[in-house]
DNA sequence: TGTACATCAGTGAACGCGCGTTCACTGATGTAC
DNA sequence: TGTACATCAGTGAACGCGCGTTCACTGATGTAC
């Protein structure tokens, strides 16, 4: 592993575990293994550190392939529902050092719209997803699809956030039998 | 109003607009229009001071006093999911200070316990609101009511997080017609 | 093959700045007699 | 009433520390001839 990878692996450890506020240069050169001079030959200066650990260390939303007639809407809900919830928990913290310095999350969000991406998009997937199946019958016609996958997503997010405040980062993931709940329930409202 | 009022003022005003790592001792002391030192006659440090703010200028999550039996159930979830949303939206940027330091979250969290407060007690006023309203015969009995109050406090958290993410500390309020929305989502699966 | 030089990841030590904090002081207000 | 003293909110200036950053340097690897 490069030492690239190495620093920013690092950095991204120190802010899930301690915060942002304690990831100094000092720090992540320490947890790293190498001298803090090493950390100016792969950055350009420790605000990029932060940058790119937000970038490159943000766990990938990835909406799991669910297909739309294939298990229960609820099975899927709740497939779906649970990859969003260890998304969230893993992202949360670092989410934190965007809200600790404005001028850093506008820059994020700057940065994501360039690829259309960022937070919000996941919930685009989801009720893709359900409008698929609507169109196959699946899903009454008169529900309200979007708003849905607000509601998975956001309690999903939510509970991530409920865990960390309580527990930590290393709080285990979301039970089963609430992930489970939650897409049943949501299943009665489509 | 004291300096000590005006100085806590300053610094969640700082927090929420600029994040927490702007919070400096300069910049809290400038913004209250006092010294710095000025500061230390009514704090004991500065972190004194970001707890306190943590403490006293977080809004209250005041569940809004909905009558079961009252205004139809979906009237009164809009009521709720409106106040909730509010209160995050005005809370978000706050909370970027407990997860950019961890060991301040646990002291939070600590103090909350103690008054028996803290995140995630919005749910069960929720659930309560409609485990009365089950009994009213107004929500089905098979009705998951902890799970419908995690869903709806859930979405109004992920929403003010979007709309902070997107437009800032000075984003407008959810509108309506989306808090309409789920509530009336909701609804459908009570 | 050996030799001379270039490149580059990495280091220890130092640097300056801004931060949080403390100090000695001031001026206003209250109070005892 | 005046006088002497206590209290207290507030300040300007200084302090030390830890932070991010840079510097001159080393040692290993690659490469041209």
């Amino acid at each position: 592993m490069s030492a690239r990878e190495r620093i920013l692996d690092a950095a991204a450890d120190i802010m899930r575990e301690r915060g942002v506020a304690r990831a100094t240069t000092k720090e992540i050169a320490r947890a790293a293994g190498y001298s803090e001079a090493a950390l100016y030959k792969h950055f350009r200066d420790k605000e990029d550190v932060i940058v790119q650990v937000l970038r490159e260390r943000m766990p990938a939303a990835s909406t799991p392939s669910v297909r739309p007639g294939g298990e229960t809407v609820a099975e899927n809900l709740f497939t779906i529902a649970r990859a969003a919830a260890t998304f969230y928990q893993q992202a949360l913290p670092l989410f934190g050092g965007l809200l600790a310095e404005h001028a850093r999350l506008v820059a994020h969000r700057e940065s994501m719209a360039r690829y259309g991406a960022g937070p919000g998009h996941a919930i685009l997937g989801i009720s893709e997803y359900l409008r698929a199946e609507q169109e196959l019958g699946r899903v009454d016609r008169a529900a309200d699809v979007e708003i849905a996958a607000v509601l998975l997503d956001g309690a999903c997010f939510h509970q991530a956030f409920l865990r960390y405040y309580a527990e930590g980062p290393d709080a285990g993931p979301l039970p089963d039998d609430t992930v489970r709940r939650i897409a049943q329930s949501l299943t009665r409202a489509l």
